[in-house]
DNA sequence: ATATTTGCATAGACAATATCTATAACATGA
DNA sequence: TCATGTTATAGATATTGTCTATGCAAATAT
């Protein structure tokens, strides 16, 4: 069995045909055919059923498949790795950002991060923690980008920075501007929240012990997808909601107005990035990590961090 | 870069001896430092230092050899995998038990089990709980046999059985053998626990409420190693130990007349087969927990499992 | 100081194997 | 039955892995 093999079955498996999968090899259809009928040879299995059109794997194929594509995934991380070690950042990564915090803090990094590193490319995907963890396991992403501490889990983090919460809210609701809010005043005032799934519902519920919205002064209540969303609620429609000190770069000056802080211990999330202990890219690791916490708009303070739910 | 490159590298850096490492690779000297060679001019990196002696990886090839070894460790997992497929059970394995289960449950099983399967090579390590998880995650360890629930984490598991707790008291402790045992009761008692890191010592003081023995009725406080040890210490200085059910298999006649049973619900334990999400060994897990579970002196009841601290 | 030993590298021959071209075999549908 | 699409096979060729023999450098012994 070699390398090459296991890249043939794959190529097949991704295909279902010979000649295309030959094709994409860059080898002939007679190469691949005989490289894969040796492989099952070796074997003594056979891992394709090519009576049927487009071909199959059969069930013993299917296994072997995805142990095939575990090895080659950990040969492409290891050439990767080499390259890093020797300073030059190349091939593909794939980061999944949570998305409270993607639109604020990816375009601060991203460019500059990108042209310095001008052969790496970089898939960036928006999903809620959930979903972050659980490619992470499946390999499908390299990297993540979301709130922590998580519940305790397997993954390797790195704290990047911590980032207060600030309330927005309509001038309606009669916040004054020099004066801070407490998280427990919040309850008297509609409060616009993030759909569920979204970790910063959690927290944002969590700090301000708002438990059940309707219970309280909110007559409507609507899960947003994103914090613009949310912001333009506010504008429209008065009430409040939580941003996250990332998200204020954006404001307009109007819109800045809406803003106050809370009252001390201020409510914070920390931020990291996290992946799986064994990721031998390391150096693109603290790459990303310095990139970040260069171009944050704060100090990267590692204050303490409240209570998630 | 072949796997065989890989195994080169790997079979220098055991033995940090080019001459003893082709040896032991069944190559020529010669052999061996060309596809050294060869691979170090594909990764453009130097991968031992040939001038130190006995030659050393350099800190690039260090970390080269980490993912190298990761690679072939899942290609023999694949060839495992593969022979299983076909019924044939065979390579070796690695499995961690704690040590208030190892010395009841292996024997139950693991004869009958090894002579079902000759060309299995079975290395059992006894382990707490703790380093189990981290072995298994290091792939020094492929399964684990411990209590669960475990906090959560990303192991993928399956229940084999519960088993009940009982208390095994000295005759001057005085509890009736017609009677069941309430846990409060215990606190009047001097009570013989594990020492820290036995997942056991901590399911007792839990669910006992015993939180600290010495402020009860303990002159004495002694951590034991063993359960074995527990039950000496209950048979020549009076007291009382708690056992698991498959303990109870191994105590005389007499020893069986200290045995009382708890009150319902009886407090008990779960035990579980644990190893990574991605183990591609799927058949000899479901022989394994087909062998444990055909093997228990009772039923594999999956009752309702008491909280663990 | 010189010889000897130890340990890895290199050259050239040879063997194994991966790949190619050309063609056969097989199934499917017209 | 023939044309077409798809995979398998045969034989030639190129590539790669391995061997034997030897070189070279450093450490050790005489």
């Amino acid at each position: 069995m070699n390398l090459q093999q296991l890249a043939y079955i794959i190529a097949v498996d991704d295909y279902r045909h010979f000649v295309t999968a030959a094709e994409k090899s860059f080898v002939t259809q007679a190469t691949l055919s005989m490289m894969i009928k040796k492989l099952e040879e070796e074997l003594e299995l056979t891992l394709f059923d090519r009576q049927q059109h487009p071909v199959v794997p059969t069930p013993a194929g299917k296994e072997v498949l995805i142990q095939a594509r575990r090895i080659l995934g950990e040969t492409t991380n290891l050439f990767a790795m080499v390259k890093e070690l020797k300073g030059e950042f190349s091939g593909e990564v794939r980061i999944g950002i949570i998305p409270t915090l993607a639109p604020y803090l990816l375009p601060l990094f991203i460019a500059q991060f990108s042209k310095t590193f001008p052969l790496l490319k970089i898939h960036i995907q928006e999903l809620v923690t959930a979903e972050i963890i659980q490619q992470l396991h499946a390999q499908k992403l390299a990297i993540g980008l979301l709130a922590t501490p998580l519940p305790p889990n397997d993954l390797a983090h790195e704290r990047l920075f911590t980032e207060r919460f600030f309330v927005y809210a309509a001038k309606q609701e009669k916040f004054p501007a020099n004066k801070f809010v407490a998280p427990k005043q919040l309850h008297a005032h509609q409060v616009w929240l993030l759909e569920e799934g979204h970790c910063m519902r959690n927290q944002v519920l969590n700090f301000c012990s708002l438990k059940s919205l309707t219970t309280h002064a909110s007559q409507v209540t609507y899960d947003a997808g994103s914090l613009e969303t949310l912001i333009n609620m506010v504008d429209k429609n008065g009430g409040l909601t939580i941003l996250p000190e990332l998200a204020l770069q954006h404001l307009t000056g109007a819109q800045l107005k809406n803003i106050r802080s809370f009252i001390p211990p201020t409510p914070q999330r920390e931020i990291s990035l996290v992946y799986m202990p064994h990721y031998p890219r390391r150096q693109l690791l603290q790459e990303l990590k310095k990139s970040i916490i260069r171009h944050l708009p704060f100090e990267p303070v590692k204050g303490r961090v409240i209570a998630i739910s």
